[in-house]
DNA sequence: CTGAAAGCGCTAACAT
DNA sequence: ATGTTAGCGCTTTCAG
């Protein structure tokens, strides 16, 4: 066990509530106390008990980041890492920590009102993947700070916060069209399941339909070779598109491929332009056009929405959006 | 504030340290006893605070695993998060929460000391990226329960846990062998720097060695488009190897568009094999064969092996190697 | 089998 | 500017 604050005190010849004030720098200490105090301090090697002092002030400095941990996930969702990673960059900085937990999406109402009432945090960060209508209650119920990441999809009054997949089609569509691209096809997956993709579309129409132009849509390309063999079959046309955009990483290796195999030049014969910079839109050759969003950025957001939700917890619900980034690479 | 243990007491009519006692489910209760508080704890809505209890126990249940989460880290080093996964898993599953912890390389030495004496935590986990000389001094002062991820790359005295890559290498080289194959050439990053490729190839040496046999090594390749110029090359060749082994998925790629562009087929006319599984040696046309390791597992493991530190404090130093995976696919 | 009481180390209101 | 003291909610020893 190391020293406590009672042995400090007596070390220094003052109480132990004027060793606590000068640590955690009270207004009512001279400074010449504080200054003594905190140089013993260093020399014992003191440091307050993180454990009693979570209890004293009824509070831990921890948030916890609930999301479905399966095997896999680390892999299969990186993103979701790189906003843990910025929010607890953002945590630490403010004197927090970040608890990571694997929240099963069945279970997670009951899960999530026992973390809200066994005080094991002071705030919640929810991955919009265990998300359902009764979560949603549980959490409307209790005045606990908390933050959704990704959008809701049914309607509600929490707290969320998103990418706007809807302004990164614009601004894909935005500068293919300023960079004076007009037919272009845009290779997205199943028109059911993959919702970001049609979200995207949704921003590419707004900006071409302002245009009065069309997009041609392939739905359905889920994977790789799928990609390989429909642009295989689009560059037999007699006019090929001026661009291929894909609606990620994966799709855009296929592409490239078939491109290749027909040995035109990018992008003087055909551009290429993708969403996501991860895995390699930069490792490609040539490297590719891409889409981004700074999910780093975005994990800092949510940590300090939540550390202001935990200053005022009467602050209105709200969502965000973060805004998408555009990296202009050798593929346009 | 949810209700306390005072509460629940004076409604059940017994003491606070019967209820403690009760729900902690202490031998000197009755069966009835219990059975009545925890109804009744149920019916409140009661859960112990768990602040409080971690001051009383001198103890939170938090284990700590520090690495270096810079940005980008989520897409650069996916397996790390894949560790933290497993291990975040094995810790809940016993009562445990874990802390994902920024701890930059130069000030982690007193970061760590400060981490053991605030008692933030009753473990740490430590990503060897981390690791210093002066950090190891730190951690072998103390008797605190932590251990390395990653053979630390200096004499020492530490416990960690790693991937065993000389295996990787050797189980990769002996199903070649088994296979059939002979000739075969090792497509490697920089001699200097790729220290994980040189213990693969240490691996695949043994193997090959015991057959007397030789492996072409060709070193130096650290992009896709590097890879695929070489392979271009070795494809000129009169007698072109049986099998190209490449240190990672990004290689097999540009190794792949060669292969394609030749038309030669795979595994007949030229069999391809790599290291990792990720990111998408599975998705790949055909399909690779390669070997991959379980980080989910090892998080598991290394989760595990902190629990027991913790309550064997004088448990030995040890270190773990684990055992990689063979999948076998289309390729080969 | 149950209860009383002494902490656990620190914070913060109040008194000086 | 500093000290006194009453908690914070639970665990645990010891007595009954």
């Amino acid at each position: 066990m190391s020293a406590t604050i009672y042995e400090l005190a007596s070390k220094a010849g003052v109480s132990i509530s004027t060793v606590s004030k000068a640590l955690n720098d009270s207004y009512s200490i001279s400074e010449k106390t504080k200054q003594r105090i905190r140089e013993m301090a260093e020399e014992m090697g003191y440091l307050p008990n993180a454990r009693a002092r979570s209890f004293a002030r009824q509070k831990n400095g921890i948030i916890i980041f609930g999301a479905d941990l399966s095997k896999g996930v680390g892999f299969e969702n990186p993103h979701m890492f790189e906003i843990v990673t910025g929010a607890e960059r953002y945590l630490s900085d403010k004197g927090y920590s970040l608890i990571l937990k694997h929240i099963p999406k069945d279970t997670a109402p009951e899960s999530v009102k026992e973390l809200i009432q066994s005080n094991e945090a002071d705030g919640l960060i929810l991955h919009a993947g265990i998300l359902t209508k009764q979560l949603s209650y549980v959490l409307g119920k209790e005045t606990y700070p908390y933050l959704i990441i990704g959008k809701p999809d049914f309607a509600n009054t929490l707290s969320w916060m998103d990418v706007s997949h809807e302004s990164a089609g614009q601004m894909a569509a935005n500068y293919l069209l300023d960079k004076g691209y007009r037919r272009i096809v845009f290779l997205m997956g199943d028109e059911n399941k993959d919702q970001i993709s049609l979200r995207r579309l949704d921003g590419i129409n707004i900006a071409f339909g302002e245009e009065e132009l069309f997009v041609e849509t392939i739905a359905g390309i889920s994977s790789y070779e799928k990609s390989r063999a429909v642009t295989e079959e689009i560059l037999k046309r007699d006019k090929i598109p001026e661009v291929i955009l894909c609606t990620n990483n994966y799709l855009s290796i296929g592409c490239l491929q078939s491109i290749h195999a027909k040995n035109l030049r990018i992008p003087e014969d055909i551009a290429i332009m993708t969403f996501d910079n991860y895995p390699f839109s930069m490792l490609l050759e040539p490297t590719l056009t891409a889409i981004e969003v700074d999910m780093f950025e975005m994990g800092t957001q949510a940590a300090r929405f939540i550390l202001q939700k935990i200053k005022k917890p009467n602050l209105l619900t709200q969502s965000f959006c973060t805004t998408p980034l555009l990296l202009e690479r050798e593929s346009t």
